[in-house]
DNA sequence: CTGCCGCCCGACCGATCGGTCGGAGAGAAT
DNA sequence: ATTCTCTCCGACCGATCGGTCGGGCGGCAG
């Protein structure tokens, strides 16, 4: 990050990012951009023909993050609790280590709908990746459902719930904090919510009683 | 809805929030809330002094309907467990009863510091309503915990995790109905929704084994 | 009838929006 | 030296932004 041998489309792609991420697509402009690449607003034209592109461009960059770290656990060769819990480890980890991702992925699921990304060409690659990372979830979950490793239930809620426990969070800004009562991406945060997560989800999808720490009966 | 009594305030709030909901504060110009309410846009600026006041009346509307429905559950003679469950109930016929909530909610989230909430004064009217909520279920939830009817866990995260899982569901649009394959809100998917949450959080909230279907056990 | 008041509007303001255009400057190839 | 390319910029465009202003209109009190 600000490094000085990033290629000037680069850096736009880096600035636009945190930018979009905190107000929005509608909510930045052009120069604001600009400013803050250090080039002229005409500059940024020469790099993508319109803000829909940029934007999409920007959105791109995060989902291809994203997949790359995501995908090839679902590849791994073991199962399915523990195919879920290295990838929400991983997710988390994207999330925290990139704090403006968990916001752009909310935005973009409000705005992909406004500008039919169908239409560019760029937002069809936006779409392509993020069903990739969704389907390949969702698959993963439902054979493990199958395999009678994971409650019977339907993978698709689990998924959205799945989505909603990790991008809300680190989305949810002053109001998580508030909540929690300190920082949401401080090292021990992290940590905290890596662990609150996947025991929440073992204990959500577990088939027969998860062990618990002091093993109480009725 | 689209009350031919309703006053032109009324009016207002209520266009303003499905545009603002679909759209964003920066991404909704005055002329359209206006065109949409059937006002010239002067007319805005006598009921609103500004266009962030107008926002705030908006959010401050949702919020309220949210805390009304919500708040009052919390003050039952029940159980946690039992709590819960209609707490869940309840905010997802809420969020399904009036579509723009999800979104505006999670809008909400990231656009209220932008415009630093407490200087304006419905700006605080809306930070009180969130924290009365927030406040309330965490409340709930911790005392559950301490109780022994809710397994130990940290009530803040969990309370993300179900922010997460009922707002985002029904903020998730498109992705969501490409998910579920279906549509988000017809009566059938909404009930669907509201057992898989219920369901899943009974599971991962447990002290003890949720009798399940086949009643395994170790 | 007169005057006031709540509601509404058209016209207008300076600022900013996304986007275009012609050209400047540097480097590489010829 | 010339030319081509790549990157960048300042000036400019029409449109739209949030917001103001003066006044018109209808109902209601005196």
């Amino acid at each position: 990050m600000s490094d000085v041998n990033a290629s000037s489309r680069d850096k736009i792609l880096e600035v636009a990012e945190a930018l979009y991420a905190r107000r929005g697509f509608a909510g930045v402009g052009m120069r604001e951009v600009a400013d803050a690449a250090g080039l002229g607003k005409s500059s940024l034209f020469h790099h993508f023909r319109s803000k829909v592109q940029l934007y999409l461009a920007v959105l791109e960059r995060v989902l291809g993050r994203i997949e790359e770290r995501l995908l090839p656990i679902l590849a791994l060769q073991v199962g399915a609790a523990e195919k879920l819990d290295r990838w929400i480890d991983a997710l988390i980890d994207e999330l925290a280590e990139q704090p403006a991702t968990a916001r752009m992925l909310l935005r973009a699921l409000f705005e992909e709908e406004e500008f039919e990304t169908g239409n560019w060409p760029e937002g069809q690659a936006v779409d392509r990746r993020l069903a990739a990372v969704l389907e390949g979830i969702t698959r993963m979950i439902a054979i493990g459902m199958r395999n009678g490793e994971l409650r019977a239930a339907s993978a698709p809620h689990v998924v959205q719930t799945l989505i909603g426990a990790t991008i809300f969070h680190f989305a949810s800004g002053e109001i998580g904090e508030g909540l929690l009562g300190g920082p949401l991406l401080s090292a021990e945060a992290v940590r905290v919510r890596k662990e609150e997560t996947k025991t929440f989800f073992h204990y959500g999808l577990a088939t027969r009683p998860v062990p618990s720490a002091e093993g109480e009966r009725s």
